[in-house]
DNA sequence: TTGAAATCGTTAGGTTCCAAACGATAGGAT
DNA sequence: ATCCTATCGTTTGGAACCTAACGATTTCAA
């Protein structure tokens, strides 16, 4: 009994396989993508539901509050670029966690066109809170796999990221 | 010069990685996780600017029309479950789908709750077009990885995924 | 020095997304 | 026959998300 008995492609997987047969399709790229996208799905809502949204975080706030965490205090354009948004996002994400009292905005010193974004106090000790139960989380769902798949997998997901491009 | 070196950790996940030491943190499992939504942010992002845009369908509308067409006519529920998202957000992207002329909602012979949305002839044409076309762009972003890589990658995924549950 | 071009964050307009609440229908129990 | 409960799709309210356009500011060249 193989290994891979457990995490045989699904039925979707197959059916859509079967349907898309015959025109020339690449389906190892197409069950990469689409499992990328599953997992990124699922573990999202796993998070939000679990998690972050005991503290009224959506996962981009949470993500932007982290950035600031790490970083320290950021320009927006470079805090939603570290965030994967758009600069508009980031002023509605930024709104939100300044009125959860996790942010505050100041303008820059030389220059008046641009904004710092911070984190307070309260954000960062609630970031010191979330952050490690976050990670748990990250470890309860990649549980089954060795840490050497988990290297693989973290490798595999770079390369791909090269190929998009930035 | 090991192949690593095209693919190395980027200097926010260093970064991150000197920040949050000390804390106990998984950190594979923390690398896996954030890679994953760094690839679906920009796959996603790179699909609907270079493909899905020009037919004015979001990744959402395509992923349901995509379940339409390979799974026929389909009830709201299943129908939300398969596309991974929520029956409240389905109501307005099927409403979308309509108004492109690209799906059909129709009620349920037997029971009067139920709705049965389906493709249509131009969705189904559509989906015959575009289908390929976003399978070429698959191919594209995983062009680096070899076809052992990408099957390993696929499972490692869908391992995850079993870790999150349905 | 002054005016054009570039850059920055925000606003505008529209879609997508969710949880929760809501009506409508269905089905079973008394 | 009539409740009671479950289920289905939609609506509601709020947040996130994008592109494009916009004002404000800075930069640089004439």
């Amino acid at each position: 009994m193989s290994r891979d008995r457990d995490v045989a492609p699904t039925r979707a997987e197959l059916e859509s396989r079967a349907q898309v047969e015959g025109l020339g399709i690449d389906v190892d790229a197409f069950a990469v993508v689409s499992n990328v996208f599953r997992v990124a799905n699922a573990v999202r809502n796993y998070t939000e539901r679990n998690l972050l949204g005991h503290y009224h975080l959506s996962f981009s706030g949470f993500t932007v509050l982290w950035v600031l965490w790490v970083w320290g205090p950021k320009e927006s354009h470079a805090l939603a670029e570290e965030s994967g948004i758009s600069k508009s996002t980031l002023t509605g994400v930024v709104k939100t966690l300044e009125r959860l009292g996790f942010a505050t905005r100041r303008p820059h010193a030389a220059d008046g066109r641009r904004v710092l974004v911070q984190a307070t106090e309260l954000g960062i000790s609630t970031m010191r809170e979330i952050f490690p139960r976050f990670n748990s989380l990250e470890g309860e769902v990649t549980r089954d796999l060795s840490a050497q798949e988990k290297e693989d997998l973290a490798r595999a997901l770079r390369v791909i990221l090269h190929s998009v491009g930035t």
